[in-house]
DNA sequence: GTATACCTCTAAAATGTTTTGGGTTTTTCA
DNA sequence: TGAAAAACCCAAAACATTTTAGAGGTATAC
């Protein structure tokens, strides 16, 4: 492997030139940045990263922690994210390591990355309304920038969608389809996301005089097994939904196959509706109808996000966050309206 | 941040004595390894693995590189099989370090991440039936492990299942409900495990009298909608197949949907089988027939083989392969026959 | 009583880079 | 012509660790 001081002693010329020259300083004269440049791609010099993080107190790496369960891994959420995460982290040269860490032990792989000095920040995801990520990051002042905010701070970088808007155009859409029995199937509502959704429901419900009484609203997982679950749960009350509101498609596509086993015709006797728009939700059968979320934008944007943070502990920082102004980010959504409703 | 120097002064010993302590060595009495521990922990010290990894030459890292196109990313492959190579790596110690390239761009992000010493070794996934990630890493001898194997070299550590076992459960399950028109529809034949399955499909056929015409070969993608153009072809033929044998459960989806399209009941007008077993296949309706691989596991293998193979260029290596004996595991899939067939 | 082995510790080198703080030479301008 | 300024270059320190090679002392063996 060819290192700064192959270089110099092939040239005659110190180590110090040859990193000067490299790096394009002014105090190098243009001749001798050519030559140093062309000997050192002749010689197939590529810099040893790891010195350089060394040195440079900085790994121009992003990190992510991905939970998991034991029941399984991979939900659709995290791997778009990901990929939007990935693909952006690519593009400004970043590294991008990813942790996978039971859930119990999520913090402590927070805490092993930073005090390792792995990481330059962090990007989060589906926060918790109280969230101890957040909490333990900000206390340290480390950077980081989240999917999602949180209920008790709003002074650090994070991309949320519009939850109000989304959930108004979802309860306008279905009270216009005559529905005044509507339903929900949350995740725990610990979760911002969650919590956020309802009370947007709830108060749109009210706004236009519908009522959301409390056997309506079924609080479970992120899947598809439970979405099945929950479904049959509201439709064995005596006075059942006719519309259910799903917080994720997942969650929806289990409700559609409750609804099936009933013989009840999704779209025209029941009426479901998701939330994401996941690549699977066009092609599922009937379509579903859902909210429109770009995750992997979403992804690249959150990343474009944290670089901007780290950049304000490190003025040098390779990576640029350029045309990113704000520090928060509210996302419009869409809703997509398909067959299911 | 702490460093061993800190230590060594608070303790007035030498750097190398707290070194030694910490790991361990023989040449240092049981007292000073207390004592210089207890100060460490107490002190909070954790090592600059930068630091580390700049001396060892090691870095404690492995790599994937994720192809993305255009049109979409996470593949619910990649995602699986992303999650299982995470989990192992964590438990390992090792870090993840997942790189998005375009696939033109592939192997110019292999060559990125060893000139920069990034990563001790790769995990490469879906190979071709000629693969030139796999001929450069052999070239210049770095460690690899691949799920799928290669038409023209054996000797690398791989995963892979038994194609030929799978595809004759598959054909004789077919053909014990009475199919003699069994078409296919794969991803293109330069992958190999669709070369692979191709012609274990068509030599089990021809086994029990059988034939497969060309016109019942399908060559497409790797996604839903082209699962749905596919079968929609198939099924305009003047003898449209009456089962379809889909290379992954991604092109079984949308060949149902595209087999509900015509008004056929998919299970006895028209029967069809994928390959993977995704935790959708469960849950779609009609549930799909399938060969169950799971992938999350086979991501741990792979990564685990890798581990053995990093071991053998450094064998004081921090990650251990207990357990791992063959560097070729060829794994045993089963067939899991569900409504669709 | 001397040689040997052993136990415990350490100074210095090495890993490959960037930065600091000059140093030397050349150019510019009065 | 001399002084100041500019242009170009470099030695050494620093980053935090591990390894090498050996020092100094005590215990063991003959």
């Amino acid at each position: 492997m060819v290192t700064l001081k192959d270089i110099a002693e092939r040239l005659h010329i110190s180590i110090t030139t040859v990193s000067r020259a490299l790096a394009g300083y002014s105090d190098v004269s243009p001749e001798t940045i050519r030559l140093v440049r062309n000997t050192a791609t002749e010689m197939g010099y590529v810099p040893n990263s790891i010195a350089q993080r060394l040195q440079k107190k900085v790994t121009d790496t992003i990190g992510v922690v991905v939970p998991y369960s034991a029941k399984g891994y991979g939900e659709p959420f995290f791997s778009e994210l990901l990929a939007g995460i990935g693909k952006e982290a690519s593009e400004q040269g970043l590294d991008l390591l990813v942790a996978y860490a039971k859930r119990e032990k999520e913090l402590s792989f927070y805490k092993k990355l930073i005090d390792g000095r792995r990481v330059d920040g962090f990007v989060i995801s589906r926060t918790l309304c109280h969230d101890e990520r957040i909490d333990y990051l900000s206390s340290i002042d480390f950077p980081f920038a989240s999917f999602g905010m949180v209920e008790n701070k709003q002074d650090f970088p994070f991309v949320e969608e519009d939850s109000d808007y989304a959930m108004a155009c979802v309860v306008d859409h279905l009270a216009g389809k005559g529905h005044t029995r509507i339903a929900c199937i949350a995740p725990p509502l610990s979760v911002m996301f969650s919590a956020v959704r309802l009370r947007a429901v709830r108060k749109h419900m009210e706004l236009i005089g519908l009522s959301l009484p409390d056997e309506m609203v079924c609080i479970g997982s992120f899947d598809q097994k439970d979405g099945y679950v929950q479904a049959h749960k509201l439709l064995d009350l005596p006075h059942p939904p006719t519309a259910i509101i799903c917080f994720n498609d997942s969650i929806a596509f289990g409700a559609i196959n409750a609804g099936k086993e009933r013989g009840l015709s999704i779209g025209t006797d029941l009426a479901i509706t998701g939330f994401d728009d996941v690549p699977m939700a066009e092609l599922y059968r009937p379509p579903l109808t859902t909210v429109r979320q770009p995750i992997a934008d979403i992804g690249s944007l959150v990343t474009k996000l944290l670089i901007k943070a780290i950049q304000e502990k490190h003025p040098t920082y390779r990576a640029k966050a350029d045309g990113i102004e704000k520090m928060q980010i509210i996302l419009c959504p869409t809703l997509i309206i398909r067959e299911s409703s």
